[in-house]
DNA sequence: CACCTTTATGTTATATTATTACATATGTAA
DNA sequence: TTACATATGTAATAATATAACATAAAGGTG
């Protein structure tokens, strides 16, 4: 379970669409769906999914950003190292998404992995929570 | 982190449509899409999407299904308690998919959960890992 | 540099996954 | 029976994602 992987140095050379869709997830700070992506950035120049998928799909692969597999929307990265072993907490009201670090989880992970013999390369977690915000209102 | 249901009683009562679903996925053993179940039952008579989504909805909402959001597909539940809590073991290389009892990872789970203050409705962990059959071969 | 290979791009078309909308029917409970 | 919630059938469409193909740019090796 050693399946953390830093950024490459490659990822300061991304490619000019690379650049551009990291760039909005960053400064848009939440979870966004490609086709949002997509309408965003028409100005940009970027007129087909395809674009943006493959955009999205490097940026994934390098660990730059992540998908939300429940919701297909994609979040930055949040987590120093990188790791490929992803935890979030979705709310199930108004859809914020937090990553959240797993060392705490670690422990628990490798008795799982250990009793089930298992060959893991990564892992995805996902907490469905009520925010503290959607809590208070 | 008590969120575990059982078995209702009404999933005696399951209606015509959600039984020919949970039938189709307890008897293919393995994970399904929701349009290969649309092929599979035109026989039955079941001709639309809807009519396959709504029966899987209400599966998964009884607990007696499960989603795997990596895949869009549908596996039957073969957690004896039926927690709402949900792990996966998913083979990258051949797609087959092994739910996990979670027993062991509860531990962590809980430091996680009270260290980052949350409200935590359910979750689901999905491993992505080389199975047996794929390591061997 | 010249050559080759890999990776990215642009574009069109299409596949896959999922929901909206609306009319009708069935089950359940007062 | 009436009322209400839940399920069904059907058609249309929305949302998400990929295939295929031509071209271009980047990176390595002689």
């Amino acid at each position: 379970m050693s399946s953390t992987h830093t950024h490459s140095k490659k990822s300061q050379s991304l490619t000019k669409n690379q650049k551009i869709v990291l760039n909005l997830l960053q400064n848009s700070g939440e979870a966004l769906k490609a086709y949002s992506i997509l309408d965003s950035l028409k100005k940009e120049g970027l007129k087909s999914p395809l674009q943006i998928y493959r955009a999205l799909d490097k940026l994934v692969e390098l660990g730059k950003i992540h998908k939300i597999e429940s919701r297909n929307s994609f979040i930055v990265c949040n987590n120093s190292n990188c790791a490929s072993n992803t935890v979030f907490a979705i709310c199930e009201r108004c859809g914020n998404v937090k990553e959240i670090k797993n060392s705490d989880l670690s422990e628990g992970v490798k008795e799982l992995v250990k009793k089930n013999r298992m060959n893991v390369t990564r892992y995805n977690l996902e907490f469905f929570v009520l925010c503290k915000s959607c809590k208070t209102n």
